[in-house]
DNA sequence: GCCGTATACATCGACTGTCGATGTATGAGG
DNA sequence: CCTCATACATCGACAGTCGATGTATACGGC
């Protein structure tokens, strides 16, 4: 049994979604077919993830929704960011970064430390 | 309440660990130390997901043990890579490196995809 | 008019893994 | 001796993902 980047995605999955709504509103399903185009098919976002981070961030104020109908005419909950959600997408990417440099700093040793 | 690096941990200790042990074999508590060292305290491994993740190595052959006297004379566990513990890690590394790839390029993406 | 497909929301239970707290033991150094 | 750092380990609470499943509706083709 192998451990494909599905299993990385473990907090990581916040700060994908409040990225892609920061380029604009959009509901769930957009959002989830948005991250899987964009890694070219290497995230896959399942929905039973998605919805309940969509709830989570919502209940935590850093996205509000509202019922709208999307482009072709569908009823959808369109969730945009809020102020708060912007700074925490700013506080979420700081963090990642931070993290992936440790973790890079790790993989990069090629000796044993003191 | 933040979201610190330590919640990005999961799904990436086991890697750290294999990493770890590819320099040569140690103890847990040595593991522990010289990540923490290394990333500069960033990443803080805990002893209660140290040991369990450890266990769960060996379990599935990527490591193996055996009781030792440490340099300063006390009984410890070392661990060493197996060579399917070799291959994992090089596995898991690509898989790493995918994922943060993936990651990345939502997070640069700067316009709404089509 | 009917049917299949894509869109869109949602929930459920099983499972995995982390975390903090806690416990034990022992060697080294004062 | 007495404390501190080393070293192992387990426990229960908790969070979050995942696959499966269910609902409903717009649209196009026939």
């Amino acid at each position: 049994m192998v451990r494909p980047p599905q299993d990385l995605l473990q907090g990581t999955l916040d700060l994908l979604i409040l990225k892609t709504l920061s380029w604009g509103p959009a509901h769930g399903y957009a959002i989830a077919r948005w991250i899987q185009q964009l890694t070219g098919q290497v995230l896959d976002v399942g929905e039973g993830s998605l919805y309940p981070a969509l709830h989570r961030l919502e209940e935590r104020g850093w996205v509000k929704s509202e019922w709208q109908l999307s482009p072709n005419n569908r009823r959808a909950k369109f969730y945009q960011l809020t102020t708060r959600g912007r700074q925490q997408l700013r506080a979420e990417t700081a963090s990642w970064t931070e993290f992936v440099d440790a973790v890079g700093k790790v993989l990069r040793t090629t000796t044993q430390p003191a």
